[in-house]
DNA sequence: ACTTACCTTAATCCTGCCTTAACCCGGCAC
DNA sequence: GTGCCGGGTTAAGGCAGGATTAAGGTAAGT
């Protein structure tokens, strides 16, 4: 799952940055509306936090820029106290939810949460690649054997992986996204994964493999 | 079974959330209508006491905006006596009941538990798993042994992973509705609850057990 | 053949969950 | 009032299994 977080006060944004990752969300940080506006132009992701106070953009005019230009994704607006009658301003831009600051970490959980889910009713909630389906909302991933449980990492490494069928994807992506940038995990971390993903795969019958690609990243592919 | 009151009379409210509590629902309160709409937008209540007369909005409003979102989550209404000709108006903008002040608890229990039964899910208020049966209506629980009571908040999470068999709940999803956003309990009481479940499911005889998944919840299983 | 990138395994560290005991507080009996 | 009781919550200790490191091995490219 990933998320675009638009705000430019730098502690704060840290504080939601690190509250999203300790919860199994991937999230970008930016810090003016124009940055956002780029990354939600070339990105796909699942969702955006926008605060309404920017510089060089607002939230509400970024919202109303990708609303008019057909995109849907979920939206969540932060506001300060004193900005409440912006809310409804957002809410009409197109805004699928707003949260007024200051605001508790679980809140901001459940809000991201019902946005997401209300939103298109979870279409990729189950991925599938090959004799695979892996569902998002238990966890499991489910093999001609049966289905199966995964650790953490394991999971969310499988996942990234069937969600860019036979792209490769960069060794560093993974830890981008799963170990976060202020990781001090080595790459090592990411072979060893792999390795256990393997066996795990062989074990249950799949018949998609996890291929290497030289001094690129790694890819699934079927029938091997 | 968890409820909303919106109600902006401080010592009213008291004595409703008193009332309600002590007949093992868990209520949030709030108390002017921008507060309501910003719950309900979580999208996590299983039934609305409206007061009409309220501060910032008012309850025929707020009711409008969340039918018009789509929300069909049951509505009872309250209004004044001299209000009456209202109830007609909330009754056309989709609530599901209404109440005149004053009434008795007994009423307002009443037109909540018709209101919530007559709404969607389980039209009968017995819910099944394995040799458990769990009964809304008289707050028990009955196994092979017998039938026995629990706590308040043991029967709540009971009754959660009971209306969800075989599905896993998220933990946060636990402290979302049974204790509420604004609660300053630590993630930790749901790791003892299930402590407790799970000691008196055993006592009992039940042939469920409480499954955790780590890193995603809890979930009922059969035949343990 | 030699370097470098990747693989695998085992050992160690750490996190998430379980359990129990203690504490707090409101209600009730005395 | 005083003391008990029961539900709700917190805190601490423990444990299993997930996460990371480290070290030795294999294969791809030059």
């Amino acid at each position: 799952m990933r998320l675009l977080l638009a705000e430019d006060e730098r502690s704060l944004s840290k504080a939601i940055v690190a509250i999203l990752e300790k919860n199994n969300y991937s999230a970008d940080a930016v810090y003016d509306g124009e940055e956002a506006l780029d990354y939600l132009e070339t990105g796909n992701y699942d969702g955006v936090i926008l605060d309404i106070m920017m510089p060089k953009l607002d939230g509400i005019s970024v919202l109303k820029k990708i609303r008019a230009a057909g995109n849907l994704v979920p939206v969540l607006m932060l506001t300060a106290k004193a900005e409440v009658d912006d809310k409804v301003l957002g809410l009409d831009s197109g805004a699928n939810d707003y949260l007024t600051k200051p605001f508790s970490s679980r809140e901001l959980l459940a809000r991201i949460r019902a946005m997401t889910r209300s939103q298109a009713a979870q279409p990729d909630c189950v991925l599938r690649a090959g004799n695979l389906t892996l569902n998002r909302a238990t966890f499991e991933v489910a093999s001609p054997t049966g289905s199966f449980r995964l650790a953490n990492k394991e999971f969310q490494v499988l996942e990234m992986l069937m969600a860019n069928p036979a792209n490769v994807i960069p060794t560093e992506r993974f830890m981008e996204r799963i170990w976060g940038y202020d990781s001090d995990a080595e790459i090592n971390v990411v072979w060893v994964y792999m390795s256990y993903l393997r066996k795990k795969l062989a074990a249950f019958h799949a018949n998609v493999k996890i291929k290497a690609v030289r001094n690129a990243g790694y890819s699934l592919v079927e029938e091997g």
